[in-house]
DNA sequence: CAGTTTAAGTTCCCTCAGGGAACCCCAATT
DNA sequence: AATTGGGGTTCCCTGAGGGAACTTAAACTG
């Protein structure tokens, strides 16, 4: 094996970089959210090397993340985010939060977000389920779970 | 180049991964967050080869995730999260609810997460900070911001 | 005091993955 | 008849990751 495979570690983070941590695949599903939704459009909005492209998107398609749909009778295809696949857009919110917070620069944010429920620009918090305090790093204890291999 | 660099684009999905985006780098996070944090822990702990440790290592904390401090006379080191790292651990604990989601399968997740503030066992959840409610991909509307290229 | 251990890398070679460009197929358009 | 457009596939080349051995320097070990 010459690349790791994360898959197999009993842990989710390393499971979840099994099926987008992958060069250029966050940024893939961020072009599908976006609207960019077909092969050429990606291609030329990210730069990406089209043979890449092809195989990321296969396996994203293969994870249940990306689903592939034809849009006409010649053969031609738009991708789409699955159910599973917009749950991830969840961990590309935190990403620009923290990229907005650490990295920007003076420029400012590249984008704002807008919560349509207030209306406001606005920025993700994480927040516990549970009670609906904040929860972060310093806030939790780490314990075993069932799937744990001991 | 070589490999694409994502950190000169416009978009802070793109800067962050060039931080982390590296295999290994946000399993190198973890490790420290848990509590490894030094050279021969971590390498024994994820399997990941001694070069790649090393590379790995000094980008994190070139970009200052991670701060290597000396905890002897001989030059033994230790590595810990700076404030930007630690706020990483909130990209972290996402992965770990998605993954957890729809990943983990019958035996169940491999870690859980005790919330201090509540005693529950618990998982984050996106809210809004502005308006306290959930914010995920669908309630958003995106724009473009101060530092976009237009 | 010679030999071994430990931590933290460094060096080496080998294979495979990413980049880039060209090519392919097939239907529609000019 | 020739060109265009979409969605790839194929090719070669370079560089990144894996794995194992080597290095350094101090500290134990007998």
């Amino acid at each position: 094996m010459q690349r790791t495979n994360f898959g197999e570690m009993a842990c989710s983070i390393a499971r979840t970089l099994d099926v987008i941590g992958e060069p250029w695949s966050p940024l893939i599903l961020r072009d599908v959210w976006v609207g960019f939704s077909r092969f050429d459009q990606i291609q030329a909005d990210l730069g990406i090397s089209r043979k890449v492209l092809t195989e990321r998107l296969n396996h994203l398609v293969d994870n249940g993340v990306l689903a592939r749909t034809p849009y006409d009778e010649r053969p031609r295809y738009e991708y789409h985010l699955t159910t599973k696949g917009t749950e991830l857009i969840d961990l590309l919110m935190v990403m620009v939060g923290w990229g907005d917070r650490w990295l920007a620069g003076e420029a400012g944010p590249p984008v704002l977000y807008r919560h349509r429920a207030c209306g406001e620009i606005a920025n993700v918090d994480l927040r516990c389920d549970h009670c609906g305090e904040p929860m972060h790093a310093s806030d939790v204890e780490v314990l075993p779970g069932p799937g744990s291999v001991g």
